[in-house]
DNA sequence: AAGCCACGCAACCGCCAAGGT
DNA sequence: TACCTTGGCGGTTGCGTGGCT
């Protein structure tokens, strides 16, 4: 026999809570501190489960609450946390002073986690999705752009020229998804090294790395680490293709596509990716997957004729 | 102006673990 | 040791709101 529902009881209220019921609430822990929750609403005269009140109460009515907008910080930290401790919210809540567990969780369902989808990150793992499906619409677009410039006869030559720049920054936007590929595969060694020295140091150090603001926000950082994959510092690389005419013209500067940067310098996606934190799931890695089993990206990207094999 | 839709967020539900008896 | 109570947590739902057609 299962357990009946706390707020099944006879006549007591549900859903979203009045003026008059938050002050009851309010004044009453502030009299008598909230004691035993179940007893509580008899007590402070509220119509209203023990549960209904605590949940109120610490997600809502609780002086040390902080409302408002996350701070691109506690964004970063709530992305490090994210990919170390997975959907515990409360644990994550611990690191972000006066956030609530609900609150983070809701700002990851609609915000964070659209992003890192968008970024073509799974965001359970942290890692770039390798599944063809997951890039099969840019190959697709570049495919298409690909014929257009090749087969079509010409005579307008400003939109020609147009639709080539359009396929270059294409090309671009999947190299960097390929770069971040190759770059999660470097950064996993790393973080392992990394958390077991956490793990090691537990004790002492707690998530020291991860609770570190300074660290948590240092996009160059781990973007070094990337370098050392191709031994080309890649956000130099990148800012440089980025900040090129073409992508200027084609919009790949705008802020509401891959963000701004705070001195206005341009947040790729790449970029960003580099500041999110490395990868913990080394035993889970296939060393053949990813760029691994793609051509290099310079392959892919560069021979023509990789694109137009698909359909 | 009205209807539709997507989004954000507060609140609820159900499960689980800890502590008490 | 088994059972019960309680608090906590993560997942999910549903409502309000704003933007778009």
């Amino acid at each position: 026999m299962g357990r009946s529902p706390c707020c099944d009881e006879h006549g007591l209220k549900k859903g979203p809570w009045t003026p008059e019921e938050d002050q009851k609430l309010v004044d009453f822990i502030q009299k008598h501190g909230h004691g035993s929750w179940r007893a509580l609403p008899k007590l402070a005269g509220l119509n209203r489960c023990g549960k209904s009140c605590r949940l109120r109460w610490t997600n809502y009515l609780r002086p040390d609450i902080k409302r408002g907008k996350f701070s691109a910080e506690e964004e970063q930290t709530i992305l490090n946390l994210h990919s170390i401790l997975g959907n515990k919210w409360s644990a994550i809540a611990t690191h972000l002073p006066g956030r609530t567990d609900n609150e983070i969780k809701n700002f990851w369902n609609t915000h964070l986690k659209k992003r890192l989808i968008q970024m073509g990150i799974d965001p359970m793992t942290h890692r770039p999705r390798t599944d063809f499906f997951a890039t099969l619409p840019q190959l697709l677009a570049l495919a298409n752009l690909h014929e257009l410039v090749d087969h079509r006869p010409w005579d307008d030559h400003a939109a020609r020229l147009q639709t080539e720049a359009t396929t270059q920054a294409v090309k671009l936007q999947c190299l960097q998804y390929l770069l971040q590929t190759a770059a999660a595969v470097t950064a996993t060694s790393a973080a392992t090294n990394n958390l077991s020295g956490v793990a090691a140091t537990s004790e002492s150090e707690p998530l020291s790395l991860w609770s570190t603001p300074q660290l948590l926000s240092s996009q160059s950082q781990v973007g070094n680490e990337i370098t050392d994959e191709f031994g080309i510092p890649c956000s130099s690389m990148l800012e440089q293709l980025v900040n090129n005419d073409e992508a200027h013209d084609l919009g790949y500067n705008r802020g509401d596509h891959f963000g701004q940067g705070e001195n206005g310098t341009i947040r790729t996606p790449l970029l960003s990716q580099c500041s999110l934190p490395p990868l913990t799931d080394v035993s889970s890695l296939n060393p053949g997957d990813a760029c691994s089993t793609f051509a290099s990206p310079d392959q892919l990207f560069f021979d023509e004729p990789f694109i137009i094999e698909f359909p």
